[in-house]
DNA sequence: TGACTATGTCCACTATACCGGACACTATGT
DNA sequence: ACATAGTGTCCGGTATAGTGGACATAGTCA
């Protein structure tokens, strides 16, 4: 049999995760194994252990899954020994302040860029993010710098061709999102208007641990019509803030987790 | 073959989670396995996989593992999910403030009691409690609550029997938790006293959804020699808040997990 | 030097977990 | 009445994943 590959149930249950994830709310088990394009009868056997430990929990009365408490106490639990965000969040609330704008600490988890902390600016309405949300790469500032020194073969791997693409459009292609790459790195910062949405830009720069790795980045997101009056103010106070952050891990314990 | 009986992919993956979230910090591979009691060629094997996901972490110079980035973001949209945490917040704060005792939001996870939010009372030293902490619920207050209902043979299927044991010597009974959760239904509170830890007292009360059932539990933590004296005030102040978490709950949205 | 422990990789075997497909039960609409 | 779509369970076959054990390397102690 050729049919629809068989595969391994680590993976499936990851895909259940990161499935529930995007979607950011409960779901029917049909429908995950439908947007999953995974086989109704291998999910219901997963999600019904996975409820079991309490890593999914059931919503409404009874027919809907999402992430669970477990996921919650891991977290909690990665925070504690993760001294990154607790010394990064006191300096994104001030960069927020400070610039009136959205300030952001983000990170590479799984080849997607991820909020781990977020202050609000004072914009009253307009598109809200979310810790924990997730952004492709190649459509984001921060993704300009954890590709840095990457092998453009495990690049082509890692990152679907649909990162490239935003309601069905291609954005930007692998090139050119190489070549930024280069250009934030040597200029330390990097800056993208209307990829992740055409009316959004953002202003980034990266936060390197003592071994010169880069583990995180901050930035700004703002309206693109501000982009041109406010760069080098933004840059500015990024700037700041990466030394204040820098000097902070560096004076915190060892253990730092190593980009994989 | 009938040596050591194989077991599932993912019923492995979670034993490495919880033991290295038992354990609180980050551990060789080979360690873990010997944790664990699982085949060496196993743990690596997963670890491998679960690295590349950003599901666990690598610590130091690559040779330790630890609960992973992608938890923490899978924990955060929980939360963003799942209104109770937000809400009985404030409400745990002021406990603390009031009592001048920890107060904590807690919650079975995987029938162990975990704490989901603590807020610290005045007292300086002693013991400390960290969110995502795990305790055995035949030794907390708030166990009490959450084994009610349950029928006895699954309660000896879920619980070990190390968690009724602390430092090799049994503390309680199954009868006698039965017995305790009884009575705590009926008071609708509970108390235990120099079970957790020899010199601790806690008292716990339920917070309960709009269809009855218990979904957390609530309680302070202090030292035993204050119970004699402050039950009557502590029992008080928990009722009130209590109150007050379940109105915003049932204000809040149908949205609630429903505990398995 | 040798003996021992700790760490990590690799390979072949077989118990079993994933999968496809059938079945049952509800709606809902025509 | 019938048809269709959505939901959940169950079962047998086979591709494969978990396992034991061998192997390699590095460090430590006597």
């Amino acid at each position: 049999m050729v049919k629809g590959s068989r595969e391994r149930g680590l993976e499936r249950v990851i895909q259940i995760l990161d499935c529930l994830h995007e979607h950011g709310r409960p779901m029917v088990v049909n429908e995950l194994a439908a947007a999953m394009k995974a086989p109704r009868s291998t999910v219901y056997e997963l999600t019904k252990t996975l409820l079991n430990r309490s890593i999914l929990d059931s919503y409404g009365d009874g027919g809907r899954v999402f992430l669970g408490r477990k996921l919650f106490v891991y977290g909690q639990a990665f925070q504690e020994e993760y001294p990154l965000i607790g010394l990064a969040e006191p300096v994104i609330d001030r960069l927020a302040k400070e610039s009136g704008e959205r300030a952001e600490l983000c990170s590479n988890v799984d080849w997607k860029q991820s909020i781990l902390y977020v202050a609000e600016g004072q914009r009253p309405f307009g598109y809200k993010t979310y810790p924990g949300g997730k952004y492709p790469l190649p459509l984001t500032a921060t993704g300009r710098f954890f590709i840095a020194g990457i092998d453009e073969t495990i690049l082509k791997e890692r990152i679907p061709d649909e990162d490239y693409y935003l309601n069905g459009q291609q954005r930007i292609t692998l090139e050119r999102f190489l070549a930024d790459s280069r250009e934030a790195q040597e200029k330390g910062y990097s800056v993208v208007s209307g990829l992740v949405d055409p009316y959004l830009a953002a202003v980034a720069m990266p936060i390197t641990d003592r071994s010169g790795r880069i583990v995180t980045a901050i930035g700004f997101s703002f309206p693109s019509g501000e982009l041109a009056a406010n760069e080098a103010r933004f840059v500015h106070l990024l700037r700041d803030a990466q030394s204040e952050i820098e000097a902070a891990l560096s004076n915190s314990s060892q253990r730092n987790p190593t980009v994989s």
